[in-house]
DNA sequence: GCGACACTACACCGTGCAGTGTAGATACAG
DNA sequence: CTGTATCTACACTGCACGGTGTAGTGTCGC
């Protein structure tokens, strides 16, 4: 009879929002069933849907959780490989290659935007939050300015430069192994991500 | 009790296939019923199962189909904006913005896109076919290899050169659209366009 | 010990859908 | 006229899945 959400343990919340995702970029949302996501979660399907609602509210909750870990973990990469810049091809090549390879194999995130890429007709609000894009664009464009005031870079409008960035440094392996669904070696992705950082450097290089 | 595939007309053979396009690219492979498609190709499910077998065979010939078709239009389209050029500038413009707007509003060609990058992890040999990319990007390629003799540009590997074009040229407008699903107006297009047209010059201009 | 909560196991309902079987209508070739 | 192919309308099967209801078990705090 409770129409209310139960409130229970964020570790099992999370155990639940994890194995969902996982079902749900292996299957797709309309493939995935709840019972797998239950079994993969080690629950029963009546504790997901205790925890969850439904079907549509559990697959937006697993993306969002998603979005935010991915999040974190970029601006961590940041720092690391941009964080004090000598060598500007060396370190946006490292750059590159961590994001890139990243995408390509980890499934990780290149399997969420494919999933979400999949359902963006179908799930209007998941786009309109426009994720992904807006808060790590704009860390990049801040380390893309500062770059630019040391006289190691020319972007005068940093936004847009970042925007190119992650396109010339992902959009090849995202293309060529749509997005994840056939993984790409490594030698493969360092000779497109050095592609990208020439084509890069040449636009906006000193 | 046959079990061989209906003879049919090729007119009617082309309707379903055409309704099944439409209904694949906007409720996605899982969702789209084959009573569903029936009614929009107006005709009755068991001459669809007659000419087709199944809904998955549906499904890839008609993806095929298109697929053709598009190369065809893409042909047509180099030919008109990079057959003789004088202003690479505004050539490539031209280019891009009749390829980016096809691909950002006539839903035609993202909409494939967006769907093939869906369930390229449910039909493998969708994938490995590699279709959309090698002959296009091969067109594409001498035509900037033709540029290149002419003086007018610098891609010493037209190949890799034809590949930034694209990706330089939709990369943005696919992304920021999810691949059609949430379209975008012309002028923004235009900017996209004009973007990725100054960082391909920059890169492999003259 | 007792009540409140978390959780499982399991049966169950309704529905939507892939795919089949078939009877009958139309049309056309010999 | 007769056989053959095309096509529709429609009923039907089997199954998978979303979601619910419930009885029973374990676990806390008091």
């Amino acid at each position: 009879m409770a129409d209310t959400l139960r409130q229970g343990s964020p570790a099992k919340r999370a155990a639940i929002a994890r194995a969902a995702l996982d079902v749900f970029v292996r299957e797709g949302y309309a493939r995935a069933s709840v019972d797998a996501i239950a079994v993969a979660a080690g629950v029963s399907k009546r504790t997901i849907y205790d925890y969850y609602g439904d079907k549509e509210r559990l697959f937006l909750s697993a993306i969002r959780e998603t979005m935010a870990a991915q999040e974190a973990a970029f601006h961590e990469l940041l720092d690391r490989t941009l964080g004090e810049v000598t060598d500007l091809e060396a370190a946006l090549t490292a750059f590159g290659r961590a994001f890139a390879s990243e995408m390509a194999r980890s499934a990780e995130r290149a399997a969420v935007m494919r999933l979400m890429i999949a359902e963006a007709a179908h799930f209007p609000d998941l786009v309109r939050a426009a994720p992904e894009d807006r808060p790590v664009q704009r860390a990049l464009a801040d380390r893309l300015a500062e770059l630019t005031e040391q006289g190691l870079l020319d972007a005068p409008d940093p936004l847009e430069a970042a925007e190119f960035l992650g396109l010339l440094l992902t959009g090849r392996v995202n293309h060529r192994s749509w997005y994840g669904a056939a993984p790409l070696d490594d030698t493969e992705i360092d000779r497109l991500v050095a592609g990208g950082v020439w084509v890069f450097l040449r636009a906006y290089g000193r």
